[in-house]
DNA sequence: GAGTGGTCTAGACCACCGC
DNA sequence: CGGTGGTCTAGACCACTCA
């Protein structure tokens, strides 16, 4: 080819079909294109499909293609800003802020999850676990379980239906009754579990970013959260960094 | 099987490999130790190379597992956290910190982060480039570009040496002068560019957590970074989480 | 039903590590 | 040098979407 490089250390092919494929998506395409399928698309660069596939998975990793069968290949929209500042020390669930309570029930607990609400593992102490999806744009791009151990919301009353969006509003109610001393945020890669895939229209397994959130009230952990963010469509932002943006 | 769920929708193997293997870790193996190769663990389970590796590349992207061509794969330490904090108010570079400054150069700087610096995209300000390597328990963890317009830095001598970590080591210093007025920081998902895999001992295209980070001073950007994380190894903290962890 | 992306196979060769 | 993971091939079938 034209490079000036010598060719000592070779790039694997799809490598080298991300770049290629990743400028033409820069200068051939505008957002929402489709592209041409990928067997075409093996067949014009010469490749197994096997290959093409495993550069297309990289460009959709980072945000810049979007996949669904059935359908076909298009150009992602940029990545969408969503705030997530440990900064405006507010409970969840505090006026409008995008989530969508779905349900409340009181299933186990993650021993993960137990170990950082210091409950004690024999005695099995009863935990609501809040379930809510954030919205932006109308898209989901968030799942979240919410664990709120009985003791941190006495005053919930029992009478009120037992699970449910009602119930869950009335949980997160409860909470920000408490004041809240503190939060502790940690974020890493994960893939998507089953439930939350289906939730985020994702492939189970997809790449997403994991926010572990933990609310301290009153010298003790109050509450922990998990929240599941699609990694493909989301850029997390702390302090008013929204027009940040990509470079991968 | 003993599953009390009608198999209507069959799960990929992959992915039920993936489940095997996970809880195998859990209970069989301990960190460190060496799993068999794929070639004996695809034959082990009736699948193919490439259907097993598909569920151990989910394992790695999990950080559970750690693969080195050559050697083998090896169940990983839990990850470890890094702090990130924005609220610690610091310029880069203050104390120690356990950065290891590398470089500076005068390189080129990408489009998208001399919109971040307000540069005029036709005037080719220039801009001091720090290299710098982030370092935990000895292990690199990050690489670090850092843009700082020589319009930030006025008092930089001319005179020290062009390049190297000295020179580096000049740039942060007269950074600190200035007065930070705050940070705005976003994290997203990207995949590791060769030079930041090279120092990271990974291999090109590993996912990697891109940290933006743009430093106000004086109402404008001073400065602008670019951190690449392992993704596999690093776990983000913000505020004192250093205990938060894992759940995917 | 036609067309898409998702899964899976059974091979092959290559790049790298450590002995 | 032998053994490891990384790349690549050329097929096949499946699950899904939409006209």
């Amino acid at each position: 080819m034209g490079t000036t490089q010598l060719e000592s250390v070779p790039e694997p092919k799809y490598w080298h079909l991300k770049t290629v494929i990743g400028e033409a998506l820069d200068t051939d395409f505008a957002v929402g294109e489709i592209l041409p399928n990928e067997r075409d698309l093996a067949a014009r660069f010469g490749v197994a499909r096997a290959t093409l596939r495993q550069a297309l998975e990289q460009l959709e990793l980072e945000g810049r293609l979007q996949r669904r069968r059935g359908v076909g290949t298009t150009v992602a929209p940029p990545r969408v800003g969503v705030d997530v500042s440990t900064t405006q020390h507010q409970w969840p669930g505090t006026a409008e802020d995008n989530w969508r309570a779905q349900d409340c029930a009181t299933a186990d607990v993650p021993a993960a999850v137990a170990r950082l609400l210091d409950l004690d593992p024999a005695a099995a102490a009863p935990v609501h676990t809040v379930r809510r999806i954030r919205l932006t744009h109308g898209q989901p791009v968030a799942a979240e379980q919410l664990y709120v151990p009985a003791s941190s919301v006495p005053a919930l009353p029992a009478i009120e239906a037992p699970s449910g969006p009602a119930r869950a509003r009335a949980v997160l109610r409860e909470l920000q009754r408490l004041t809240l001393e503190g939060q502790d945020r940690a974020v890493e890669l994960g893939s998507a579990r089953a439930d939350d895939a289906r939730e985020l229209d994702r492939l189970p397994g997809s790449p997403v970013l994991v926010v572990t959130t933990r609310y301290l009230s009153a010298g003790r952990t109050a509450a922990v959260s998990l929240g599941t963010y699609r990694a493909d469509t989301c850029r997390l932002t702390f302090g008013d960094a929204g027009d940040l943006q990509i470079a991968s």
